[in-house]
DNA sequence: ATGCTTTTTGAACGCTGTTCATGCAGAATG
DNA sequence: CATTCTGCATGAACAGCGTTCAAAAAGCAT
């Protein structure tokens, strides 16, 4: 065979370079903005080109979400490396920062992340969330550690399903928050919310310990 | 004029029809499964007609949301209702019974709200979401009611917000848990997180009074 | 019956994602 | 060097979409 030694992009280049375009497509004007044509033209290929390197457009949506996972478990961890750097142990302000890392990443991405969002819904719910799932899990891990390091007395499956809740509600905040830009207030109204919830949770797990839920199960 | 004698629809009956069609046809298959030609087919009219009831197909899924949203408003009060019957004044319960109105409301309608939430993400953020708002507005009131009957000496702007941060939580721990149905594990671990963030949430609104938020803004 | 107004209609337009016969460049073979 | 052979690039073509609009139909007043 002998692939790939002139100036020509390789095949996983040019895929690349099409994630790429498609990203600021997306970002541009949101999912619907991502037309085949569009991206033919702005890659320098042909339409037909699209469909070797990715099965359909939807395929091409993933990788562009996928890429978007990255950056954010990347900002997680960042957010918890600078803490550490500055020698913060705070569980309060330790979430404060996850939290912030979260809310700066949707503001960052404000069509991209929607649309991953809006993606991720109309899933046959079968298909491999393996993939994103595994990247959401590792999220959850960092809130879970430092959870654990504020030593409430919660056994493992307790941690697990605290760093879950408090992962969910602050995305609800983040992204309601989002939605409701009608008025003028929506930045600041969202990280009071967060602070208020971030202060409560902590609040809330020191007192009364193990927390037994004692309520019944839904029907 | 003289409008409306004969055994034919009226224009507003037509409109109702139009969107019972339409929400069936979303709730079959997302928001994606709305075409012109399946509902003028499925409402024995042409094509054309459907833009003499709606501006376009994006106008008729909106008044598909606005019926789910009234619909929702009123499993809320209806819980609100029949805990009032029963006697019931726990803050706990009454949160819980709301959020249990809430989930049980989106499993209701595991297509169609998905589909309204990813509508309501990609709006020009101008328009008249006021109608939205309004509505989801109630909600917050009766929220914010319960939170008042707490007495957790909250005055009204911390009580608006805490109304606003519980909704925005129960509804990210729905909605992701909603997503991530990858295992078996799906309603019941919703519905632990739910029981842990009310539970955490009156503790921690119990304790420390007012909860003056210390931390600073984001930068 | 006539004229006028309003609504209904469906063919047509432009756009979309996707396919696939064709062409062609580069590696392997003689 | 000539010649297969192979695999990717190509873009016309297809089916389907939302939307429009001239024309037909229907409704109402006279």
């Amino acid at each position: 065979m002998m692939r790939r030694q002139g100036l020509a992009l390789d095949k996983e280049e040019m895929s690349e370079r099409v994630i790429a375009i498609a990203e600021n497509l997306i970002e541009a004007g949101g999912a619907e903005n991502l037309k085949a044509r569009t991206i033919a033209t702005e890659a320098g290929i042909a339409v037909g080109s699209i469909y070797n390197l990715f099965r359909d457009i939807d395929d091409l949506h993933r990788a562009v979400n996928m890429r978007l996972l990255d950056r954010l478990g990347e900002a997680g961890a960042a957010a918890m490396a600078e803490l550490k750097k500055a020698g913060v142990t705070d569980t309060r302000q330790c979430l404060l920062a996850l939290a912030r890392a979260y809310a700066g990443f949707v503001e960052a991405h404000p069509a991209s992340w929607p649309a991953l969002l809006a993606f991720n819904r109309r899933q046959p719910a079968h298909a491999e969330p393996d993939a994103y799932e595994a990247r959401l899990s590792d999220l959850l891990q960092i809130i879970a550690r430092v959870l654990a390091d504020g030593r409430f007395g919660l056994d493992e499956n307790r941690l697990r399903i605290a760093a879950r809740t408090l992962w969910s509600s602050v995305h609800g905040i983040v992204t309601s928050g989002y939605a409701a830009n009608s008025a003028g207030r929506q930045a600041d109204e969202t990280w009071e919310q967060i602070e208020l919830l971030v202060a409560v949770f902590i609040k809330g797990l020191e007192r009364g310990g193990t927390l037994d839920h004692a309520g019944a199960a839904p029907s």
